[in-house]
DNA sequence: CGGCTGATTGAATCAGATCAACTGCTGTGG
DNA sequence: CCACAGCAGTTGATCTGATTCAATCAGCCG
């Protein structure tokens, strides 16, 4: 049935307060799938057909260039729906997908969910609201790229995440070589501007553990240029 | 009254189709706004109370480093709607604006246009469209940054000029110190990429005309990576 | 005619990418 | 259970595109 489908939008948070009713008819439309870690989603300049939340795991969104370089553009996990741009403008997919880690993903195809926005104005309002914070998110990604050097944008990166986990003692979410990519860098110069923190005192690392020692001076890192 | 006001809602392309009532509505709570060159609308960071609409001139949207450098975001023009981002969100400019030019703006009240948003769906998914092209351009935008070097995202960006102007024959649009801060770059080099087309060929520079002597190789060059 | 702003050119410097070698870890198969 | 293949990450040496600094030039307005 349509249950395991229900619990799963249930857990969008786009979705959170969508009537019952309404659930119920996205249900009809969505495809609850699975896919394994690595695996392409989609590719960038794809007709995109689909809408798609990620139920659990972990799908980076990203743009490749010919000889190989990525720059990764989000990575999602749980709860969060990605891909809305071509919903609206029935064209290509912007960027690529791959799911990091074994997930579940809900899709959902263009024509349904727009029958849906057009019928529930606070649905609407939400998905307004979400591509607004996308955008927000990518001024400052574009800011950070073209007016930060790289050990600026790493400080600005790990104070995302302490506010994100909420504590000094923190979890890397990605491997290295992701968060580099993310950073508009490459393994090495990351590599690199770690250890340029740590010599200054601000973070200690180990492995995928990093402890932030002194905030503020992350924090006058990260708004400071040259 | 309100004349010049729904004569000025008119001429900007997200309403229209829109109503004659909504219009009124609109026009009932939009500000028609003069404002010379040089003019800062708004900084980054402030409390985003107002949607903006340029009925004339031209604003720039940037971002702005403590020591000075820029990076503009987008230049918008008459027909062009602005500012959307902290409308759903209620929260702060992610970046700020200033006339280039001696220009006419619409400013709207938050409030008052969700409350349009809510009565009508078809302006809301206009409004969803509209992220989505900015989003879709942001992607563009970050993928450029960091996967290409200046002279390709010049090439890049004259193609869009050719495409927009509808010739081979380009007037630059901005001035060229500008066209720098929108490639993410500096004016010294700017001037050596453009130094660097022309002598291979591709266009032809004379103060702010281009002519593009060669379509395609400028695509094969902003396609390329290294 | 100065004086200002925008644009160009040259020389020196620098951050980051590239190339290459090496470490350590994990998982697989003999 | 150990060996080795393979991948992620680190480190060092070099190269290069871009910024910086400085000087010059062109156009424009008062």
């Amino acid at each position: 049935m349509d249950t395991d489908k229900l619990a799963a939008l249930g857990g969008i948070k786009l979705f959170e307060g969508l009537p019952q009713a309404q659930l119920q008819s996205l249900a009809g439309i969505a495809q609850l799938r699975r896919c394994k870690a690595g695996e392409t989603l989609f590719e960038a300049g794809q007709p995109g057909t689909h809408l798609f939340a990620v139920v659990s795991g972990k799908v980076r969104v990203f743009r490749a260039s010919l000889s190989g370089k990525e720059q990764v553009l989000h990575v999602f996990t749980g709860g969060e729906a990605f891909a809305e741009v071509p919903v609206f403008e029935g064209k290509t997919y912007p960027a690529s997908a791959q799911a990091l880690e074994d997930s579940e993903l809900l899709s959902i195809p263009r024509k349904g969910f727009v029958e849906l926005l057009r019928r529930d104005p606070e649905l609407a309002l939400g998905v307004m609201a979400l591509l607004s914070a996308r955008l927000r998110a990518f001024v400052g990604q574009i800011a950070q790229l073209s007016l930060k050097e790289v050990p600026e944008r790493l400080a600005g990166y790990l104070l995302l995440l302490r506010s994100a986990q909420g504590r000094d003692e923190l979890t890397l979410d990605l491997p290295k070589g992701q968060i580099a990519s993310y950073l508009g860098t490459i393994p090495e110069t990351l590599s690199r501007a770690i250890k340029k923190l740590s010599e200054q005192g601000l973070i200690e690392v180990l492995g995928s553990r990093v402890r932030i020692l002194d905030p503020e001076g992350l924090a006058r890192l990260a708004e400071a240029d040259r």
